[in-house]
DNA sequence: TGTACATCAGTGAACGCGCGTTCACTGATGTAC
DNA sequence: TGTACATCAGTGAACGCGCGTTCACTGATGTAC
């Protein structure tokens, strides 16, 4: 086994990426509906009943794309945050959805498949919520970190109200320094991000937001106010 | 021409109408991509090819259905406003925010079809645009009367930098008493609504909310405090 | 009111297409002894 | 180190499917005179 010639298992590695970057370029030129196994094929040079030496199913390859999906996302507002982690509140509010929003626009398709409508008969296994959280944990963070600067205030409003309509357990663990009475405004802040998105990247802008770039930050601004970040 | 013997013109209308229900059945169970001329056809007991006398082409049937499903959803928020419009302006925006929640979540594909992820290589036409706007009118009409309500109060603020990103002609004509430093503050507000709704259909909240109903109208008080809504 | 002609809804066959998936196979790469 | 066998990537043909759209047609409904 000599060091120049790849192993078996390199080179399946190896050809598992070049299937699911195929597949991204071709995601991104026709949408998911337009992503057929056998246009990955012809693409690649290959049979198409080669690619079930790598993906059992189609299903399988799109949970692979979806999982890289929020993992690429994911890593990319952990890379903004941590280049501005010393920075105020929010301006690591402004940086992180930033990262996402830049994100989303130079990869609308793959946005579109984990934020957009979900594929009809496809059932997101569990491993692709773990990654999913990668992103709303990143900006978790932020305002739970900000929470941990506010001078203390005793809390007299029980969570039993809030348990009725939020998993506070699950919450909790996303936001340990924020009050529970705040998670409604945590949980709009998050919902807005990928709102604004969605009505850019979706055309509903359109006849009235003429510049989004600027448009986004003042909305963000607004959000930080709402969220009352320090600064 | 007898009363009782329909005559061709109402039997075309008819059966385009059929049509048209058949396939908004056949959308709720399979999605937009599902949804196709053959078995449409299949279901009324036609040969696909007779499909061609009422529809040109499968775009042509999409179009309507969007149409019908703006056009829909468009009454149901206004009647929805028109009960409530003696109402303070909370409830008003209680009230038809809930109409469109309801709406979508009973009409989950001709939601999606509005608000989701575009078809691709679809192009809206302008019909569209103009039944899209009925029902960002009636919420925008909420606000705007609240505004006309209001205490007047000197604008200062000139309106030259927000016509760098947003379009203030077209956002007047729908929000013709708010001063337009307030249309940023407008347009989250319609953003929100959309946002919380898709996070809801497209399962973002699984995890953290545990009865949307409740958190809907929460996170809609929410809002209502952020635009300053008379009570 | 009756007849001749035009209009139009629906038929049935066909074109040409692409899809996911299976299966028996070849030949190269890797492993055990 | 060499040989025998097992593993695995990729082939090529096939199955069965559904799709949008076209076209020449039949027969019923509507219109003009």
């Amino acid at each position: 086994m000599s060091p120049v010639k790849k192993t078996r298992a390199a080179a399946r590695v190896e050809q598992i990426e070049t299937i699911k970057d195929v597949s991204r370029r071709l995601l991104a030129e026709k949408g998911v509906t337009g992503l057929s196994l056998r246009e990955v094929a012809r693409e690649m040079g290959l049979v198409s009943s080669a690619l079930y030496r790598y993906f059992a199913t189609r299903d399988e390859l799109l949970t692979a794309l979806i999982l890289d999906a929020y993992n690429d996302l994911g890593s990319a507002v952990e890379r903004a945050d941590r280049r501005s982690v010393t920075l105020s509140s929010r301006r690591r509010w402004h940086a992180a959805t930033r990262a996402i929003r830049r994100w989303a626009k130079s990869h609308p398709h793959e946005y579109a498949l984990i934020y957009g409508t979900p594929v009809p008969n496809y059932v997101a296994p569990e491993l692709t919520i773990e990654a999913a959280t990668r992103v709303s944990g990143a900006l978790a963070r932020i305002l739970s970190d900000d929470w941990a600067r506010r001078p203390p205030t005793r809390t007299t409003a029980s969570t039993a109200n809030i348990r009725t309509f939020l998993i506070v357990d699950n919450i909790r663990e996303l936001l340990p320094d924020v009050p529970p009475d705040h998670y409604v405004k945590a949980l709009i802040a998050w919902t807005h991000v990928f709102g604004f998105i969605n009505f850019e990247l979706f055309g509903q802008y359109v006849g009235t937001v003429r510049n989004a770039d600027v448009m986004f930050d003042r909305v963000m601004d607004e959000i930080a106010d709402f969220l009352e970040l320090g600064d």
